[in-house]
DNA sequence: ATCATTTACTTAACATGTGAATTAAATCAC
DNA sequence: GTGATTTAATTCACATGTTAAGTAAATGAT
């Protein structure tokens, strides 16, 4: 059906369906441990001992403030962050909890797998290429913001 | 700075960021016109006359079903979109109004322009090949769906 | 030191994402 | 043809996305 009249934003919707397929990768045994996929890439942006004031967590994560405010909120009645204090009271400084760090470790092993799949069925060089290619494309768009800032 | 803990989901964030980024070069002129992206991919599937019923439209935005409802909803209320009868009585299929159709092509000509400069911005052979391989990233990981049934 | 400005975060309001349950209609089995 | 099953769409409940407004603390100018 080549007769349909293109989605000259194929781009997004690409993007989009990409994100789906990955994604979905990784759903089930998140869900399963109880966390939602952000909450995941919050756990996962903390890992290690890591401690993060509320910004750069979001900008790490890709979590916008407001969401964020919220996923905190959850997961420290889960107990599984807790806020520190910070010099600069305005900041809210959070780490894993040791029950976080758990959970954080069981997840991981299969997440490994699940991404050494993804690597396996796409290609690992390939893989590398199309991460590359995003964020040169972000890059071109996001003129303001050098790349190495976010550290990620 | 490769001393930093990898992300190892790198490709999620990459995937993330440059969704962001993209989308980003949109919002603008489709929020002002009054309408969200996703409300915009809606208008945008059933541009130029095409009537779709509800599972093929969620499927061509992807979007999924319970937000398909509401959004359907919202663009009926605002008379942009109207649902027509079909033979099989549990479907619904949608089209534009005129009003719907008129407003699609008010926001085509900006959205147009917008996605020439992204085209300028990071190279048209670039941007066709990161698409080519957003999909093949697709069908690796979705192995039951063929490549062309959504045709998009 | 005092006040305007900026920054970090939260809250509020509404729209969408997501999975499970529900309803109505078509299809299948017999 | 009747009942079980499948399919299309919706509703529900909760989590997140998104923008705007609000709050508290740090910063800057004088």
């Amino acid at each position: 059906m080549a007769d349909a009249p293109r989605y000259d934003d194929s781009l997004t919707i690409a993007l989009l369906r990409a994100r789906d397929a990955v994604t979905a990768q990784f759903r089930d045994h998140v869900g399963a441990a109880g966390l939602t996929l952000q909450q995941w890439r919050v756990i996962r942006a903390l890992a290690g001992g890591t401690a993060l004031d509320t910004t750069t967590l979001a900008r790490r994560c890709v979590i916008l403030a407001p969401s964020l405010t919220r996923i905190v909120r959850h997961l420290g009645d889960s107990g599984l962050v807790e806020t520190l204090a910070s010099h600069d009271r305005r900041q809210r400084v959070i780490r894993l909890t040791p029950e976080g760090e758990a959970l954080f470790t069981e997840i991981w092993k299969v997440s490994e797998r699940k991404y050494a799949a993804i690597e396996d069925a796409f290609g690992q060089d390939e893989l590398r290429d199309l991460v590359i290619s995003l964020n040169r494309l972000r890059a071109c768009l996001e003129p303001d913001r050098a790349i190495g800032n976010a550290g990620v």
